[in-house]
DNA sequence: ATCGATTTATTAACACTGTTCATTATATTT
DNA sequence: AAATATAATGAACAGTGTTAATAAATCGAT
């Protein structure tokens, strides 16, 4: 049956065409200017071509994300050596906010957008691969920090809860131009580090 | 001069019937039903009328957005009798997560969406009169707190970001279908609540 | 009251968007 | 070679925000 398997490595590579196509455009002109037509375009084929593919845009940004989540997952690779677990959910920190900041439009699908929500949540099988994974590390540290007695204690799921959503509400206000009601525009940067050094050292004492 | 200011208040007149239709379209359809047709529709204008009254469709979203504003302050409101401002800022996250998950149509447009910040930007006065009430609010509790040596010392503005970036993190996630990958949907709420919990008290701990 | 100017409203159109259907072209199987 | 399954396409639907040109109504001054 080598003929399915060549028809079903063919169909897979179209598909990749497709999807860096989009990332072309995604990390070029932004989000916003990833439409089906302009993605044809510039792989030269038409636009309804793409449908027999993906089942519509929304898987098609679904596969961006994770690709977003793939890079935030490479730089979050350095973290292992370090062996404080407080330590490493600091930096895990300041590397969430730092890959937000430097990387708006990834972020925004990663943990903005509901367009990628929408697939997962089409699959019968809700799955969100690199998602996933990223969310463990986080919880893994969590545990850690509460198994050597380095922060409150409780569950883990909702301390990380918590710790997540200081990161994403700090880094989301901020792509969203929200904090610069709050802090000069050109200060905001160095706020939110403020915010967390704050935050964690409040942590720590507690 | 009495002419000119009837003119100026059927101006103003006309102004409302859009806003009112725009916000009947909002509340009944949501956030992505108001289209400038469907609202020069309500009103039986024609769609290019709008654009004499508002600048674009962002000024229009921008307007909704204040209306979301003076519900949230309303319902803020009966916090000033509180006397303990610690108690204040607790009722205040409750509030403001309370509020997000009723109306996450409005929070979309307050705190997520871009659109209205466009408009903001573009009055070379950035005006933004309840939205920066909103954030007084928070910003004279915190101070409140401080004074009276209930949390951490530290600057008003670092952490009145730091206080509304949990409680923005965890709303903005949750109707964005992120804390679902954390707990089961339907324990997202308690979750939530816990982790304020859980932070506000590590925060008088601390 | 009429003329000219200004304001207000509309029609038509532009340049897009995601998506579907019917049709054609290509490749595979019988 | 004919029949069948797959892949690709053009045309179209139904919508979006927005603008330019045009018509209608109102207003100020003669």
């Amino acid at each position: 049956m080598g003929i399915l398997e060549r028809k079903e490595k063919q169909r897979e590579e179209i598909r990749k065409m497709i999807l860096e196509a989009s990332m072309q455009l995604f990390v070029k002109e932004g989000f916003e200017n990833v439409s089906i037509r302009k993605i044809a375009d510039l792989i030269e084929y038409s636009p309804t071509t793409l449908y027999i593919y993906f089942k519509d845009k929304n898987e098609i940004l679904f596969h961006l994300c994770e690709m977003g989540f793939e890079r935030m997952i490479a730089s979050n690779l350095a973290l292992v050596q370090i062996e404080n677990p407080i330590d490493r959910l600091y930096l895990l920190g300041e590397n969430y906010i730092n890959f937000g900041l430097e990387n708006p439009e990834y972020y925004d699908l990663m943990f903005i957008q509901n367009a990628p929500m929408k697939t997962i949540r089409e699959q019968n099988v809700g799955h969100w691969p690199n998602g996933d994974v990223a969310l463990e590390t986080l919880k893994h540290i969590i545990q850690e920090c509460m198994d050597k007695k380095l922060i409150p204690t409780g569950d883990v799921a909702t301390i990380s809860m918590a710790v997540w959503a200081v990161a994403h509400g700090l880094v989301s206000l901020a792509i969203r131009q929200r904090l610069e009601r709050l802090v000069e525009p050109d200060k905001v940067v160095q706020s939110m580090n403020e915010s967390i050094r704050w935050m964690i050292n409040t942590l720590k004492k507690a």
